[in-house]
DNA sequence: CGGTATCCTGTCGGATACTG
DNA sequence: CAGTATCCGACAGGATACCG
């Protein structure tokens, strides 16, 4: 890949440009990762379409107000689709969209990299974690 | 770590975590995707073994507090590797690990999808804003 | 050079309560 | 049912200054 100049395309200006050159996928990292987003499109990918109740009791954390937002977020990228049913009780449907699928094998990478590779991570922290406290009884 | 609590995973009380079941993707997210650390871990990639300030050219935005700690939680995670040489003036280099380097495909797969898919995004997004406006218009 | 030490704020997310 | 309305706390991250 091309070094310094080839990548992101210096299309925008403004304070967001620089991690953008120095990474093309930190766009994709503010619109895909963030605490919900990804238990969402993973549940939604997972069990297809449902209701907002479903969803809530799916990922049982999530209160309604932040389960909310995120759906907006997500509509509003076109990572989700939301069908109202003007019905009484109302009914609301939410499904990923095509676009949202499309993450689908990333999400699948990401799961197996998980299976192979957390356990490292807690090793990793553990002996840094003992390592430092060496280092502070050294003291 | 993670934001606000417990991420999205180790809520250690309940013993089960919602957010895990729900999504196997979301340790790795933890670790992977912040705001920094993306970008860090494409520098290191990118360009190599560099020099703290070689970082910080790279990743103009960033400051060296936030540098600091990011560069921490990689080493803590095994992620990076940290060289310290006791010269006068002291010579400090950070490279990717083996680990980290094994995120690489997916970053690659993310960067792909970024160009495939991004401007789709944008075009949801305005699409949805002005829907929106046109919605209250009616109001 | 390679960081620390502070101070400060924006935003995410939790808790709780209340409607059309 | 499907949200909305508030209040609130926590923390990543920015700005600035200083140090071995």
């Amino acid at each position: 890949m091309g070094s310094t100049g080839a990548m992101g395309s210096a299309t925008k200006q403004g304070g967001k440009v620089d991690s953008e050159l120095a990474c093309p996928v930190s766009p994709v990292v503010d619109i895909v990762f963030s605490r919900w987003t990804t238990p969402i499109l993973w549940t939604l990918h997972e069990f297809g379409r449902q209701r907002f109740v479903e969803l809530q009791r799916n990922i049982r954390t999530i209160t309604p107000k932040v389960l909310t937002q995120r759906l907006r977020q997500m509509e509003r990228d076109g990572l989700v689709v939301r069908t109202y049913h003007p019905e009484v009780p109302p009914r609301v449907e939410y499904e990923i969209s095509e676009l949202g699928r499309s993450l689908a094998p990333i999400f699948a990478h990401l799961a197996e990299w998980s299976a192979e590779n957390l356990r490292k991570v807690e090793r990793a922290r553990q002996e840094f974690d003992t390592a430092d406290e060496q280092a502070s009884a050294l003291r």
